[in-house]
DNA sequence: TCTGGGGTCCTAGGACCC
DNA sequence: TCTGGGGTCCTAGGACCC
């Protein structure tokens, strides 16, 4: 049996932990530039706001007051670790899929037991962490995923535990279930279901594998066989290191300037390195990618990307940088407008595979022994302490987030002062927010 | 005015090999 | 006149997920 636990409305449920007042009130947290929706609450939702909506539409779904927060990942992916170590204690084989997902096994062969424990473990989260989470489970993660989805969406389930074990159960929620609602089945391939004439899952697991071979893959193929109770997909969790680290930014508006632009670069590249360091890894190829502005009618549009092989696996912030800046000047081109730049290391392996270059050891011994010591001062000290000269201030490339007035109580909270005595805060710069972060990392280290 | 960021996997097609 | 068959590896692009 699989168990998937799913947190209901994740980044709003953080923030309603560290502000309770936002309980009942329609709540969206914003993507990076208070671009769009990315978590609603169920007001939110009910309101008819949909994800992904552009901040400057939420208005036109309703003349109520919509709450609107810039999102705070470092404090949500903090939450996500406790709400992990919480599952940790009862999961066989925990595989943390998302920030806020995690599949694993249940240790029973009895339903009734594997309920039991799951109900105390929605428990135990919303206890210690105060964050909801509904979970699922069934014989194969596909269904497990519908089980947990059903569990959120019953009102009169108060457990939101759902066990999707027995095969008359599997059949009359399969009918309900729309093929847009299974896990592997996105918007292209639902299209072309629906063009079909399939709407719903009992209608897709009826179907020829050979007529899913052809509109899709093999994936598709797979994800039938889940529906019918067959384990065949197997994930790569978080957990494991990653096959590829990236790193990119929106900016706040669009830019022409190749410095300005080039530090943006550095920045990423700098984030990747040091993300590489964390994870024990050492990656061969950088990507950096440059895009304008799509939605600019008015400006040229232009995207490139360019990918170079350094000499050796590595994870030196000042290598990394150093080829990221080679690719960045080989697709800069002066004529146009940037909006977005992202950077991506891949062929990672772990350090202790790596080959020694024979002809650059000793800079790479060197290399390895500053990087030890710029992370060791940047865990102890803040993770700005040192940084690449050019990335030291806040550059022109940074994004717009002025969704601050509602937080500010929050903040104050957060950073461990009274909320009553604070000052009231309109505007706060990401520094500011970063090093409240900072703060409550430290504490809590 | 205003539209995110970070991942994985699969396939087709080209280059190259014997 | 006539021009095979079977591989591998790499890359770009497209699909999906949160």
């Amino acid at each position: 049996m699989y168990a998937l636990a799913d947190c209901n409305n994740f980044f709003v449920s953080c923030e309603r932990v560290f502000d309770p007042t936002l309980n009942g009130k329609p709540v969206v947290v914003l993507s990076n530039n208070d671009g769009c929706a990315i978590s609603r609450s169920n007001e939110a939702k009910a309101l008819g706001i949909p994800m992904g909506c552009p901040a400057f539409q939420i208005k036109n779904y309703t003349t109520e007051n919509v709450v609107m927060l810039s999102a705070r990942h470092i404090l949500y992916q903090d939450l996500s670790n406790r709400i992990m170590r919480i599952l940790g204690e009862v999961a066989i084989n925990l595989e943390v899929y998302s920030v806020d997902e995690a599949f694993f096994k249940l240790p029973f062969d009895d339903d009734v037991k594997n309920h039991k424990l799951l109900v105390t473990v929605v428990k135990n989260v919303q206890k210690y962490v105060g964050v909801p989470v509904s979970i699922g489970f069934a014989a194969t993660r596909t269904l497990a995923k519908i089980a947990s989805h059903v569990a959120k969406k019953d009102p009169s389930n108060v457990n939101r535990v759902m066990g999707l074990t027995r095969q008359d159960e599997i059949d009359s929620i399969l009918a309900r279930t729309k093929v847009d609602d299974i896990w592997g089945i996105g918007r292209k391939l639902n299209a072309k279901l629906l063009s079909c004439g399939i709407h719903d899952a009992s209608q897709f697991v009826r179907l020829p594998k050979s007529y899913l071979q052809k509109i899709g893959n093999i994936n598709l193929v797979r994800t039938q066989q889940e529906l019918l109770g067959h384990d065949c997909v197997s994930i790569n969790p978080v957990t494991i290191a990653h096959k590829s680290i990236m790193n990119s930014r929106t900016f706040g508006h669009v830019l022409k300037k190749k410095g300005d632009i080039s530090d943006a670069v550095l920045s990423f590249a700098q984030s990747c390195a040091a993300q590489l360091r964390r994870e024990r890894s050492a990656a061969l190829t950088v990507t950096v990618y440059v895009r304008g502005d799509h939605f600019r009618k008015d400006l040229p549009f232009y995207s490139n990307s360019c990918s170079v092989k350094m000499q050796t696996h590595t994870a030196s912030t000042i290598e990394i940088a150093q080829y990221a800046l080679i690719a960045f000047n080989s697709i800069f081109r002066d004529e146009y407008f940037y909006r977005k730049v992202g950077v991506m290391v891949t062929d990672i392996i772990p350090v202790n595979e790596m080959q020694l270059n024979i002809f650059n050891a000793e800079q790479e011994v060197k290399h390895s022994r500053l990087m030890t010591a710029v992370d060791d001062i940047n865990r102890r000290y803040g993770s700005k302490q040192i940084m690449l000269a050019p990335t030291l201030t806040k550059g022109e490339w940074a994004p717009q987030q002025n969704h601050f007035s509602h937080q500010s109580k929050t903040l104050r909270f957060y950073s461990g002062m009274n909320p009553r005595y604070a000052p009231r805060v309109t505007n706060v710069s990401i520094d500011e927010r970063q090093n409240d972060e900072d703060r409550f990392d430290q504490r809590n280290a």
